[in-house]
DNA sequence: GATAAGATGTTATATCGTAACATCCTATAG
DNA sequence: CTATAGGATGTTACGATATAACATCTTATC
C-alpha cells in the first residue's frame, strides 16, 4: 500500500507523519520535544495496546535511557498536557492520542479479549453529552468517556 | 419536609429507603448483607463526596471495625457487583449508585471545586452512546462516563 | 458432626504515583 | 565570554492504591 510520497491515498495518517506533527507543533509553540518525550510518544503510537508507566520504563531502558519512574511521568505529562497523549483511567496507562492538536474530549473502546484500546472519534458525541449535563445543573469542562466490550475482530471470533 | 410516613411528598429516595432497599433485595438473592458491607454502604451513602479505599478503612475503625485493606476491597467490591456502588475512575474512589437494581452504565459529574460527586441519571445516554460506538464496530458491554466541572452551587459562587 | 461454600482475618507484597532536591543544559542579557 | 534564569532531567525516598495467598471462622445442609 501506499507510502508515504503517495499523497493520493486516503488513510488514516501514519505512525511518521503523526510524529512530524508532534516535532512540528512542539517547534511553532517553542516546547521541547526532548528525547525522552519523543521516545514515550513513540512507544505509546506504536502500540495498540495501552502502556503502564513502568512498562514504558522498561521499555526506554531497553533503548538505552535509565529512567527512574518520574522520567516516564513527567513525560507522560508533557504529552498529555499538549494532547499528544491521553490516559486510560480504568487501566492506569496511557495512549497516543489520535487526533492531537484539536480539543476534544476522548472516548475509549476497551476489548476485554485483546486488550486493545481505540479511541473514538467523537467530536459530536462531546456535545450530545455536554447538552445532557448541563441540563441538570452541571457545567462540564472536559468529559471522559471509557467504553469495555469486544472490538470488531475479537467479536466476530467469538462463536459463543 | 416529609418523613417516611408521608406517601405523598414527592423527593428522591432517602437514605434509610436505599439501605432497606438494599437489605431486601440481598434477602431475595441470597446474599449476604453482612456488617461491613452494610456499613460501608452507609458510608458511602451518607457522604456527598467519593470515598478512598482507605479513607474507608480509617471510617470502619473509627466504628469498632479493625480491617485490613482486602476488608474494604472485598466489600467495595460486592457492592459493586451487585450494583450499590460504583468506582470513580479519575479519583480512585468510591460512591453509592443512584439507581441499585437497575442495569445502567453510570456517568459521574465531578466537581473540582468542592469535589463532591454526582451521578447523572443516564438511562438514556446509554443508548446513545451505545449506538455511537457500534456504528464503529465496537460492541459495549459497560460504558463509564466522566466528567469534570463545576457543580451549581459552585458555578454560582465562582465570580470570574 | 462432617462437609462445603462463602465471608473474614492477616501477612506480605505488588503496583502506581509523587515530593523534594540536586544537577544539567540552553538561551539570552550584560 | 560570563552570569543567570528557566526548563528539563537525574535521583532518592516514600506515599497511595490494590491484591495474592493462606488461615480461620461461620453457617447451612446432609
Amino acid at each position: 500500500m501506499a507510502n508515504n510520497t503517495d499523497g493520493q491515498t486516503k488513510r488514516t495518517s501514519t505512525f511518521r507523519e503523526k510524529m512530524i506533527f508532534a516535532e512540528q507543533y512542539c517547534a511553532k509553540n517553542d516546547l521541547q520535544f526532548t528525547p525522552v518525550r519523543r521516545k514515550v510518544l513513540e512507544l505509546l503510537l506504536k502500540s495498540d495496546r495501552a502502556l503502564g508507566a513502568y512498562e514504558l520504563l522498561d521499555l526506554l531502558r531497553e533503548v538505552g535511557f535509565k529512567p527512574q519512574p518520574p522520567v516516564a511521568y513527567r513525560a507522560l505529562e508533557f504529552l498529555i498536557k499538549y494532547g499528544f497523549a491521553h490516559k486510560v483511567e480504568h487501566l492506569n496507562a496511557f495512549v497516543a492520542c489520535i487526533h492531537p492538536g484539536k480539543e476534544h474530549s476522548p472516548a475509549f473502546m476497551i476489548c476485554r479479549s485483546c486488550d486493545s484500546v481505540s479511541e473514538m472519534d467523537t467530536l459530536r458525541s462531546d456535545s450530545m453529552l455536554a447538552e445532557n449535563l448541563i441540563s441538570q445543573g452541571f457545567k462540564v469542562e472536559e468529559a471522559v468517556i471509557e467504553a469495555r466490550g469486544l472490538c470488531e475482530a475479537c467479536a466476530d471470533v467469538e462463536v459463543k
